[in-house]
DNA sequence: ATAAACCATGTACCATAGTACACGTTCAAG
DNA sequence: CTTGAACGTGTACTATGGTACATGGTTTAT
């Protein structure tokens, strides 16, 4: 099972640029090309792209994915610092989780504070947030 | 106790580029002004800065963050359909939380494998959550 | 009364994460 | 054997969220 860039971009759910674009920023290695040239690509590309977009949703930027992909690709320089690097991250996405969870609650405060369930008026809440 | 701008954005701790940028933007109110046009705040202004970095933080837009503020400023406008944009943002949030457990699990999966501490390698981690 | 420090406005610039376009080549169908 | 879709490269453009700078007015301390 193998695709041109097109198909392969689709079956990513993905723009086609966004795959070069992906390519230049070294997150997918160099692809294999047809005589003429053409990118050709797996359903393990498929799998990658996808995992990329999984976490970049969850706030990893795509440098960070660059790095944490280091360990799928087995790269000795990008694995350097890995036990740090996951450690950080980590902590950081605990955090993120605490909050999260304190805007749900915000979030569902704010809702109930809506009689008619169209508008929302004179609202403490944020200001308890804040 | 009132503050000029480059005060106003240390209190904040944002660079007053930014603060002048949030106004801009609409996030924050015209300011009033001294006799010579100088900006003046208030530590209301102070709290709300630090409502829109908080939350800003956990992955809402400016823009989203400008519908939010229009509860805390009782904006007719901005509150129209505010139960559905809460619900629907609601929502959202708890998928992102569910989302960063699973996350959290990889990390931790990472760090396991990472006998020396100091190196990952052969990780078939990042492959399952593939 | 003059320099330093601060403020104003406007515009330019930066990074990130793409997206679009121009221009040329290749492939597949009629 | 030509025409159109799909591909190649390179460059420009977009949006978001700022940041920096040029130019000029204001305030304050010496």
């Amino acid at each position: 099972m193998i695709y041109h860039i097109s198909e392969f971009a689709d079956k990513c759910g993905v723009n086609k640029e966004t795959i070069r674009y992906y390519e230049r920023k070294n997150l997918l290695q160099e692809p294999h090309r047809t005589e003429a040239g053409y990118r050709i690509y797996s359903y393990d590309d498929v799998k990658r792209v996808g995992f990329i977009k999984r976490i970049q949703e969850l706030g990893f930027s795509l440098s960070e994915i660059y790095k944490l992909l280091g360990v799928v690709d087995k790269d000795e320089v990008r694995c350097q610092d890995m036990f740090e690097f996951v450690s950080k991250k980590q902590k950081e996405v605990q955090k993120q989780i605490e909050d999260l969870k304190r805007i749900e609650t915000m979030l569902d405060d704010l809702k109930q504070r809506c009689p008619d369930e169209k508008q929302l008026h004179s609202c403490p809440i944020i200001e308890t947030l804040t």
